[in-house]
DNA sequence: GCCCGTTGTAAGCAAGCACTCACTCACACC
DNA sequence: GGTGTGAGTGAGTGCTTGCTTACAACGGGC
């Protein structure tokens, strides 16, 4: 890696960067993961991770950034106005099905005894939930079954459970409550 | 700490061990978390932590044993025969009020990226998603509908979030779909 | 008294850690 | 051809880590 292999903007190479922590930040979660794995999945030097993000832990926080918004915009995906449950309920699952997304979705969870982190992730998931009311127009207490329906088929699918998450529970159990 | 100031038998300290272990481990997970703070939060020496338990990732195995399995025992404790899910769901937000349990719960979860752990985390969860199924005679679609509210409030009490665990909404959403 | 198994410790090792510093290289513009 | 700037690096620094080895203190049985 004496030249690198392309050169970049600082901008472009900061998207990959976070897009690499995300992957190594969900297996071994904040304190488990070295920044010399992350550089080098991300392909750059060690010391230039810190060039562009500063600190680990402004890594992590980008990257909570990323992967939560990233929800929302798989939700903005979804046809239909306003869009149902069961597509949204889908579309998450597509998601989630491989990559490191959902990992790191429940590292960013156990890393809230942090208070930075905390926070972030407070606004973060506060703006899924909000953004589901909204676009689906349903009530705060049928998108708190969605929500809570989501994170039975996360914990499912983490600890690879097939009882948790049968294909069809999602529409089925969120459609019937949700007229 | 040159003589302890009590000596007891290696069960008892194992046992005050796993306990100290999940307080620590709780706050930054197997990776984040030094055997040696663990140690000093037990009141022994950081060598005798190895001869307790053997390796770091086996103390973490027994904290996973041990939290788990006190949610069951919470349970276990509730009156009536059969349990309602409303008393169950009170008596698991007592036990995570405070304390550690909700966090090493969360750090477990997270740490499924470890086969070992995995297996540990799926087991005893399926435990308590069935003795719950048992214990109250629900179907299986109605134990799902309290656990997934289980990790909604949980989630929301890491995370600090009253909008997602408003008193009562516990009864009011199961004891309405439970009938 | 003294033995011996168990509880417990002090001291250290090799490896890994986050983060820094001084530096090189490619390019754009005059 | 000189000069300024942003992209990118090699080689550390001082500290922490999980784990080991060798040794000490206690206490019950004879």
């Amino acid at each position: 890696m004496a030249t690198p292999s392309t050169r970049m903007t600082a901008r472009e190479r900061r998207e990959e960067l976070v897009e690499a922590a995300i992957a190594e930040f969900a297996q071994g979660g904040l304190g488990g993961t070295s920044t010399e794995a992350i550089a080098r999945r991300a392909g750059i030097s060690h010391a230039y991770l810190f060039r562009l993000l500063g600190t680990k832990r402004e890594l992590f926080l980008a990257a909570i950034d990323r992967a939560f918004g990233r929800v929302i915009e798989v939700f903005a995906g979804v046809e239909g106005s306003p869009p149902a449950f069961a597509d949204l309920g889908a579309a998450y699952q597509g998601m989630i099905a491989d990559g490191h997304e959902l990992a790191f979705q429940f590292q960013a969870y156990a890393a809230c005894g942090d208070p930075d982190i905390r926070e972030r992730v407070e606004r973060r998931y506060m703006e899924i939930f909000d953004w589901v009311r909204r676009a689906t127009g349903e009530t705060v207490d049928e998108t708190r079954l969605f929500m809570a329906t989501g994170l039975l088929i996360s914990v499912g699918s983490l600890i690879g459970s097939d009882l948790l998450s049968p294909d069809g529970s999602w529409s089925a159990r969120v459609r019937g409550a949700a007229g």
